[in-house]
DNA sequence: ACATGCGGGACGTCCCGTTTAT
DNA sequence: ATAAACGGGACGTCCCGCATGT
């Protein structure tokens, strides 16, 4: 039954493709390993995605900016302090970092590294992610009574802590850099 | 006589590898484009390095990581403050990213996303120049009065948030995360 | 209402064909390629033609042929001697082929040089237009007097120096072949 | 020993494109397929012609040209008329392409029908080789007296004659275009 | 009758990173 | 210290089924 799986084929394409753009970035991606792991036929992902490996790529970039937004707001709604907000989200990322080995960091900003200079699609996939999760950032901020201008800063300052602290925790193999910001009161 | 430029080749190959990794990553980056840029000859680099692409990065790395350090310990010598030592550090890399259009960011960062979890040696090249840049920022945090204990907090947590900031500021196409770094008074 | 461009869909695939065999030939023109400049649907391709390409070539030889067949056949009857009747046919094809800055010669011939050894149907189209061709040629040369038997051998001898003078022309890049046999008292 | 079949490889490359060129031009052959029959890494393929397949074909088209060009010199100093020479010929090629039945006509024309629009390199070298075979052709002339103008007039005649002798001959599956050609008294 | 969505795998070409042999 | 030669795999995209509409 073709139709029952339908659009299957291209969930487990973009699933795929999140784990390992992830882990290894955009060029050491190969779509084969992609195709192979996510046992979708290669004319699928022809037809799903015509613009090939890059449009395949953004398509994964924005899915997966999703999933950190809906984690990013579950905690906005069940936390009641900025202060609150961070040091839970840092344990969140700890724990995760730990379990996979300090592998697994940010999901998209390796591929925006490389990519960022070559290809907008995915930059711009990028930018609405990075934007997308800002906003809840700021909206934690003025929840505590913070003007809109600092609440900005504030959240700019802090999601570049974040991924900093993600990047550093990952080549060395070490959690304190997300400890760090926990304990910080920096951003108060 | 080939001993004139005898090590000349291995340096042209070295920084060519700094500036394309730095652009693109490690992937990216092919072993003949290197070759073709630095006009060294294809046998050279097997010569030079026999490890072949890995041991070629790595040495861009520890190479480029060595560039940083310079650059950092120079700021060291002529600011008398942290925060000065803060500030000015900003002002230079948003200088450098608004000059190459926010196309270069950290030499290093692209391609230990990408090969941390796959080359042991790109790995350690990137944890100590990482650790020699941060022995800095310890030293300039307790320059100021700090203890020990503090300053290495301080300075991991600055090290994220530049990291993280030059990470956004790419993405993003505009230096306000920089900016928001050198305004902050977060780190006192 | 599909009726209404019922078989205008076959058509448009057919006509688009024949443009693309005469300057490509027939392994280099894709399928999709003819889809998309057609804008007929895939289905519709498969539906008329169940043989596929093959079969969508052989039909767009056999509808070539019959065009020229029929420019022929009015030179034919505008006509009165062999000799006007080559020239002005000569005359003819230098005009096509500078318009097209030598570019669209038979069209035909590129695709039976390739295909001749590997598909019956084309094969059969493209001697079956030849043959259609070749009898209008003896009926000119039989119209001036000549007995059947050597009639036949100047058609045939005609039929392959204007082919040959259409590939000189393309691959010269000039009318100059053309010319040739126009100019030819050899037929006589 | 890898020094011994040195060039080696790259002469069974030129070869076998020569061949599958002749039979199924050059949209047909596939690069493997050439790897195949000749035995030839993939690696010397792109190490040999850079410019990869178009690169290959064109050096092919001028090896095959210049065997041909061989055997029309050979035929110019073993006899001594045009006309014999034009009967010789004609009759080595009916006996090449009854021997392969039909399958194996002009080496190159194929290639250059296909390929004339699309590469320059190709082309180029097309138009070479028929340049170089139509010097023979007049010399034969000249030899027999006739003035240099009238000389280059028959020449492009009697080669456009045999090329669409070979065409039609293939298309036909029979020799009597190019019998046609022997016979005829049309060049004097 | 006609059209389409979706799927399937085979190649095609390019080029990469690497040894072997001077 | 370098040239020559190698083999593998990348990505693209091609041509073609079967379902399913309408």
């Amino acid at each position: 039954m073709a139709a029952a799986n339908s659009k299957q084929h291209r969930r487990a394409l973009i699933q795929t493709t999140i784990r390992l753009l992830r882990k290894q970035g955009y060029a050491a991606t190969g779509l084969s390993e992609i195709l192979k792991i996510s046992k979708a036929p290669k004319g699928s992902l022809y037809y799903y995605f015509p613009g090939g490996k890059e449009e395949l790529a953004a398509t994964a970039v924005t899915a997966a900016s999703k999933t950190v937004l809906e984690t990013l707001e579950k905690l906005e709604h069940t936390t009641s302090s900025a202060s609150d907000f961070i040091s839970r989200y840092c344990t969140l990322l700890i724990g995760w970092m730990e379990l996979s080995n300090y592998a697994e960091g940010c999901p998209i900003s390796t591929t925006l590294l490389e990519m960022v200079p070559q290809s907008d699609l995915i930059n711009k996939a990028g930018q609405n992610g990075f934007a997308s999760w800002k906003s809840v950032f700021i909206r934690i901020f003025e929840r505590d009574g913070m003007k809109a201008q600092e609440a900005l800063e504030k959240a700019t300052f802090l999601m570049a802590a974040i991924q900093g602290a993600l990047l550093l925790s990952r080549v060395e193999q070490s959690s304190s850099p997300l400890k760090g910001i926990g304990n910080q009161k920096s951003f108060f």
